[in-house]
DNA sequence: GGTTGACACGAACATGTGTTCGTTCCTATA
DNA sequence: TATAGGAACGAACACATGTTCGTGTCAACC
């Protein structure tokens, strides 16, 4: 198997270059003008080897058909609202709508990082060091699903009525008790009464930007 | 201001429902076909709308110029590479050439969650739980730049040759040691000598994805 | 009822865009 | 040198696609 020519290359990296900068592919002639190719069937032998090395994918018939191969694409990604913080001493900003939510910044990642793509789910920042039972830190982003039920195992972030503090662990029922295990397994878990716990969501996903 | 319309709210989902579906927008009729308009121009004129409410952008005299202005780009998505494992047992699989690495995962994500865009990095999944003085969880994701030397204050993967073990922490020279600061901040720093020292990666995020 | 503005329709046009074919050039090999 | 295959070229064509214009309908308002 050959080697890519060095025209085969540099339309490889225009393609690229075009998607960077736009949420379009870039058409033949597009490709032809930006490398001073002098006519679009030079263009097209080249995108057929280029597909035939599974490189990209060319859709048929249709204007600007060309999709990367190796690059993955915005199907694959969900975007996430954050929409607050939270911290030890408040309950959750839990909304009531994520259609109307009012989030200032939304985080994006791949579909695969979260359940049912996303759906349903916000994000918060993390405030303060108490969660590092939860192996958080300050200044993470907890992405949750709402919801107020939840089965064993599930970690979930619970408001604790008495202690009035919100914390993260994993939830089990166990007889008349509620038993919340951190998820760094050398700490001990807390046992408390079902009616001192309001479960606020599910946590899915945990992101920390370090720098 | 109005609410929009049905049908501009139809044309609107079908956008977006495309856009999960394709790495290109749709043309005028792609949208006429599909919501059963029977003419391009009431498609022009609900996209006029929705330009002018700032939900869509149109690059204006090209084929398949329609941007979703809400939705993000790929613009602003990095790919890494998930190259292998890190361990406390063994050095990283540090990569000679990102290039060509082999890469059977990729993770994706806004590029404001890492450095330079996502230039150098590789991305590692955590095995086993001797990480968690890092806040860092048995299958968690770390993404890491491959570097040799470091800054006060970065978080680094070092190599321990004397203890033949891996570890993640904050690395400060002292004079003539080492100082390795957990991200716990609960817990104690470890002071070695720098000749027992190799520094492997400079740690930059951490993703989690606990479902 | 008349008017106005929003919205839909149809048709036509202009141009954007992909495809195809035949020819020529270039390089490597025998 | 001749040959073959890869690669480039040019031209033409077909069709995909966006734009524009005029007309009609409907609902709300005076």
């Amino acid at each position: 198997m050959k080697e890519l020519s060095r025209r085969q290359r540099a339309i490889l990296e225009f393609i690229e270059r075009f998607l960077d900068e736009n949420d379009y592919p870039p058409t033949i002639r597009d490709i032809q003008r930006e490398l001073g190719i002098s006519s679009t069937s030079v263009v097209d032998y080249n995108l057929k080897v280029l597909e035939a090395r599974n490189l990209i994918r060319r859709n048929r018939n249709i204007s600007r058909g060309i999709e990367l191969v190796g690059r993955g694409s915005r199907r694959n990604i969900v975007t996430i609202p954050v929409i607050g913080q939270i911290a030890a001493g408040a309950p959750i900003p839990v909304p009531e709508d994520l259609e109307t939510a009012e989030a200032d910044e939304t985080i994006e990642l791949s579909a695969d990082l979260v359940p049912d793509s996303g759906r349903g789910l916000f994000a918060l920042r993390v405030k303060g060091h108490s969660m590092v039972d939860a192996l958080i830190n300050d200044g993470d982003i907890v992405l949750l699903r709402k919801q107020e039920t939840c089965e064993n195992g599930d970690t979930v972030a619970v408001w604790l009525k008495d202690q009035k503090e919100t914390t993260l662990k994993k939830f089990y029922h166990e007889g008349n008790r509620i038993r919340l295990q951190p998820a760094n397994v050398t700490m001990e878990p807390i046992y408390t009464d079902p009616e001192n716990v309001e479960i606020q969501g599910k946590l899915v996903t945990v992101v920390r930007a370090i720098s």
